[in-house]
DNA sequence: AAGTTCGCCAACCGCCGTGCC
DNA sequence: CGGCACGGCGGTTGGCGAACT
């Protein structure tokens, strides 16, 4: 039999969920030997994980919880799509990995598109790579955006990972500053309140509620399994879970920098990004250096 | 209106771990 | 114990439609 390549025709959709139905999701690859589908026992396994397995939220954008949620865990675990999925009811390592990718392509086309913005005005005299060391935040923050309807007044709210009952509230413009980054304690703690964006397809339900802006659980690898999976009855309790940072802890978190940010706009997550004014970066350059401050 | 860019998504590829023989 | 098949995972690519120039 000639292995099928490429798309999926509905005839052999049909064919996989009889089987799946039959069978179970096992067995991929006597799919193939008993002559059900010219395609792999892995192009079958993936087909049914990423497109016809029940309850997958096909076509529907990630809603700015669910970007919260990659976000942090993206920062906890690294690329471990497939466990990051696995807090993402409906979503399956695909649907992460591609929204992540997003994500990234667009933070390098702005960064390329400032860089080059500066340069333009500088001369050409100020190399590349200099705002981006300069945007490596100190601590590991995330941010979220206040909805306003000028970007001149937007705010942000600034948490910390490793401790999230401080946040800040932050006039946009002043995002870049680095002294943000630093932790005040005495800071009004503020209460945080999620916003959901619609989702009808189906609705957005997640394995849990975060109780805090960003998930505080222990970073070290000996402790990840720490990490409540679905269905787990201590689930809140160990989420409640922080661990007093340590002197060095923030070297263990990725930066969620400013726009690597979600927004919380219902309407355009991607606006917090759009709607950022024009000199912005300008600011970046002019920034002591991380020694300084 | 045509060309280009971008975002999104589906699917493939290669690597690795595991279980079976 | 080594080889093999299989499944799982992360990285990457390519197609397509929408938005933009």
């Amino acid at each position: 039999m000639v292995m099928r390549k490429g798309p999926w025709m509905a005839e052999e959709d049909e064919i996989l969920m009889d089987y799946v139905k039959k069978h179970g999701p096992r067995d991929w690859s006597s799919i193939r030997s008993k002559g059900l589908l010219p395609r792999t026992g892995k192009s079958c396994r993936l087909r049914w994980v990423n497109k016809l397995k029940p309850d997958l939220k096909t076509g529907c954008k990630f809603s700015a919880e669910e970007e919260r949620v990659v976000i942090d865990l993206q920062a906890r675990f690294g690329n471990k799509w497939a466990r990051i999925a696995t807090y993402l009811q409906g979503r399956t390592d695909n649907d992460v990995k591609n929204f992540w990718s997003t994500r990234q392509k667009r933070l390098a086309r702005i960064l390329q598109t400032s860089n080059q913005t500066k340069s333009q005005k500088n001369n050409g005299k100020a190399p590349a790579s200099r705002q981006v060391t300069t945007l490596e935040a100190p601590r590991p923050v995330s941010i979220a955006m206040e909805q306003s309807s000028s970007s001149q007044n937007q705010t942000c709210q600034l948490s910390y990972l490793e401790n999230p009952d401080v946040i800040k509230m932050v006039p946009l413009p002043d995002l870049m500053n680095p002294g943000l980054f630093s932790l005040e304690t005495n800071l009004p703690q503020l209460e945080f309140t999620p916003t959901e964006k619609p989702c009808t397809d189906p609705q957005p339900h997640f394995p849990f509620q975060l109780p805090h802006p960003t998930l505080d659980l222990p970073l070290l690898p000996e402790n990840q399994d720490l990490v409540p999976e679905l269905g787990d009855s201590n689930l809140m309790d160990m989420f409640g879970h922080q661990e007093t940072p340590g002197p060095d802890r923030g070297s263990h978190y990725s930066v969620n920098l400013p726009f690597l940010g979600y927004s919380d706009n219902p309407a355009t997550p991607d606006s917090f990004i759009d709607d950022f004014p024009t000199d912005m970066f300008d600011y970046i350059e002019s920034l002591p250096s991380s020694s300084e401050w």
